[in-house]
DNA sequence: ATGGAACCTACTCT
DNA sequence: AAGAGTAGGTTCC
């Protein structure tokens, strides 16, 4: 059956967003691209989102027995998309104040990510899914973090539609994954020890005898608390240590100006900028960790958080890396197959050399019919 | 108190 | 072709 899709015009730049990078660079993992258009499903629908050149188009799609009343759909589904990307956040301008930061600031290798990497910017997403989704980020590679929370919605979630032959779950809910059994079928998904975070976590959200003030409502209203009670609230889950429970307050939480420190934010601080770290990555603790955060949040202010988005995403080789990607048509070299420019990092006698090589991403490993 | 292992798996690289 | 190395860390000792 081939239904004609209705498609709404929402008028944003690619300036203000690049859906190809925010949707593929560790924020969110549950986007599928296939056949140029990207969906999603949240709550009861699934929304499909393709980039113009000019504008945004939007479409969505209803579980079979709820087709009615489209004028109402329309409506949630645009609120949806202004909230969870904050269009109302004017990226071009903080790219701009960033930029001087940059130029000032930054050993210059190249030109600046923010001239190179326009439109990345960092997504506002339900709290619940952003928590299940760091546990299991850690120690992991985007490409399984994104099987593995696919995974949890087909195995808990609630079935909406299909979309070119593929169907979409819900996220599933705290009391979905607190079962007894939950663990061990994670366990036999491939979630390895995170499954036993995943289940305790879940198990935290619906005990109210022993962590009555643990709840989606107050895990929620962190979005409007101050970024320390946020931070605290959120170290008492399984599986959250610090650098989680900073990507849950940035991409969740409305705290714009946290940036989660990594492996790789800790090299981008050291090679990129003039951070001395006063010990080594091997020994990173508690006080590194805020030391390099703060050494960021003071760089970029208010909206470092984001700043720091656009940085991770330039270090990335490869932004794709075939994560969720579908053709359900021939093969193709994909049209926003961009030429990017990868660092490569020559190690001579006692001194890094970052030497600016070119290459063009090839086809996707994983685009294959 | 604090640093270092151990922890699961699926890649990639050599 | 096996084996080490690693991927946006956290927990335990």
């Amino acid at each position: 059956m081939t239904v004609d899709r209705v498609w709404r015009s929402l008028p944003v730049k690619s300036s203000e967003v690049s859906l190809a990078k925010v949707l593929r660079c560790g924020q969110t993992f549950r986007w599928k691209n296939i056949d140029h258009v990207w969906s999603f499903s949240v709550d009861d629908r699934i929304i499909l989102l393709k980039q113009e050149d000019d504008d945004l188009q939007f479409s969505w799609i209803m579980p079979e027995d709820k087709m009615e009343n489209t004028n109402r759909q329309e409506k949630e589904t645009l609120d949806f998309i202004n909230d969870y990307f904050s269009l109302s956040t004017s990226l071009e301008s903080l790219y701009s104040d960033w930029l001087k930061v940059d130029e000032k600031y930054r050993k210059k290798i190249g030109s600046s990510p923010f001239i190179k990497f326009p439109g990345i910017r960092i997504l506002r997403q339900d709290p619940w899914e952003t928590t299940v989704s760091f546990i299991c980020s850690s120690n992991n590679n985007v490409k399984r973090i994104s099987k593995m929370v696919d995974s949890i919605c087909t195995n808990f979630g609630t079935y909406i539609n299909d979309f070119e032959g593929i169907p979409f779950y819900s996220f599933p809910k705290p009391k979905d994954l607190a079962k007894p059994e939950t663990e061990g079928l994670l366990r036999d998904l491939g979630f390895g020890y995170r499954a036993k975070y995943i289940y305790k976590t879940a198990c935290k959200f619906v005990d109210n005898e022993e962590f009555p003030e643990i709840t989606i409502e107050q895990l929620n209203a962190m979005r409007s608390k101050s970024y320390d009670e946020a931070h605290q609230f959120l170290l008492q889950l399984d599986g959250v240590g610090p650098k989680v429970a900073d990507c849950i307050c940035l991409m969740a939480l409305d705290k714009h100006d946290i940036v989660p420190v990594d492996t790789h934010v800790y090299q981008i601080a050291m090679r990129d900028f003039k951070f001395k770290g006063k010990k080594d990555l091997k020994t990173m603790n508690q006080q590194v960790y805020h030391e390099i955060r703060l050494f960021f949040k003071e760089l970029f202010g208010d909206y470092s958080g984001w700043a720091q988005s656009v940085l991770f995403a330039s270090d990335l080789s490869d932004l794709n890396n075939g994560v969720n990607q579908i053709s359900t048509k021939e093969v193709k070299v994909e049209n926003d197959s961009i030429e990017i420019k990868k660092r490569k990092v020559i190690t001579t006698a006692d001194e890094k050399i970052t030497k600016e090589t070119k290459t063009v991403i090839k086809k996707r490993r994983n685009l294959q019919v």
